[in-house]
DNA sequence: ATCGCTGCAAACAGTTTGCAGTCCA
DNA sequence: TGGACTGCAAACTGTTTGCAGCGAT
């Protein structure tokens, strides 16, 4: 049993053909996937699938910690990575997009604890880091 | 002459109405304003003023470094806020929407240094802390 | 059988862009 | 003067929503 399916299965959410493959694509598929990719790919083995839809549950994924979102700034949407490791960041790169995941967390439990003030609980935080990848910079 | 004015002639870029208003909205205004606020708030002194040029301003001081945006998750746009101080980072509560300052950048030099690998080269970060305010938590 | 989920279609918001005229430097 | 900037209008894209029917449990 896939642990994602498990994962919906065991917090009261049906298991639907759709969320089968998307999880399927996300995780057949390059490492980040925009909304519009994962509906090609779905596309392939469930023509039927709606844009719509492949929004829900990448919605619903990423709320139940079973994807990761990358805020990339582009004008193609965010990116969506099937969580197979935890919680990590990304670079991504403003020239090209590409994302690339690094493997620490720099935010640490003091930081978490300096800025819970004023008595905001913090549940997640979003850090990217953004510049250019070594490609880029070597055209331009 | 205002650091913000003098930022923009000495960059090259022309100081015209339009941009001294939107500076002067998004001083005097509450802390944190949306695209759609500074359209307001302008339009008191500037009724001609377009949504457009609001947002090429914004875009731009952005850019230049001369305000910060706010990725705020919610419905109505990031946030901006002119920069009055140096960089820093901010908490967004999900329930309200409301945002607050924190004081420190818990991004050292040595993180920086350790995600910059394969060539990337970092030109800036971007961290938010979500989660629930002190109000929010008191209600629901 | 139920209630969540889906597809369809339409709406929606924030944001961007082309263009012609304006105006700061 | 001239290139940057503006306003207008329209388009664009990513995303959300209402609704009726379908299907996983």
């Amino acid at each position: 049993m896939e642990k994602w399916i498990a994962a919906l299965r065991s917090q009261g959410y049906k298991v639907t053909p759709q969320r089968r493959v998307v999880i399927e694509a996300l995780k057949q598929g390059d490492k980040f996937a925009t909304a519009q990719q994962v509906l090609e790919a779905v596309r392939q083995r469930f023509p039927e699938m709606s844009l719509d839809t492949v929004y829900r549950n990448l919605s619903l994924l990423v709320e139940l910690g079973l994807v990761h979102e990358v805020r990339t700034k582009g004008r193609d949407g965010n990116f969506f990575e099937i969580a197979v490791t935890g919680h990590h960041h990304h670079t991504v790169c403003l020239q090209c997009g590409k994302a690339e995941c690094l493997d620490f967390c720099p935010i640490h439990e003091q930081d978490l604890a300096r800025a819970e003030v004023g008595g905001f609980k913090i549940t997640a935080h979003s850090l990217e880091f953004y510049g250019y990848c070594a490609d880029c910079r070597k055209v331009g």
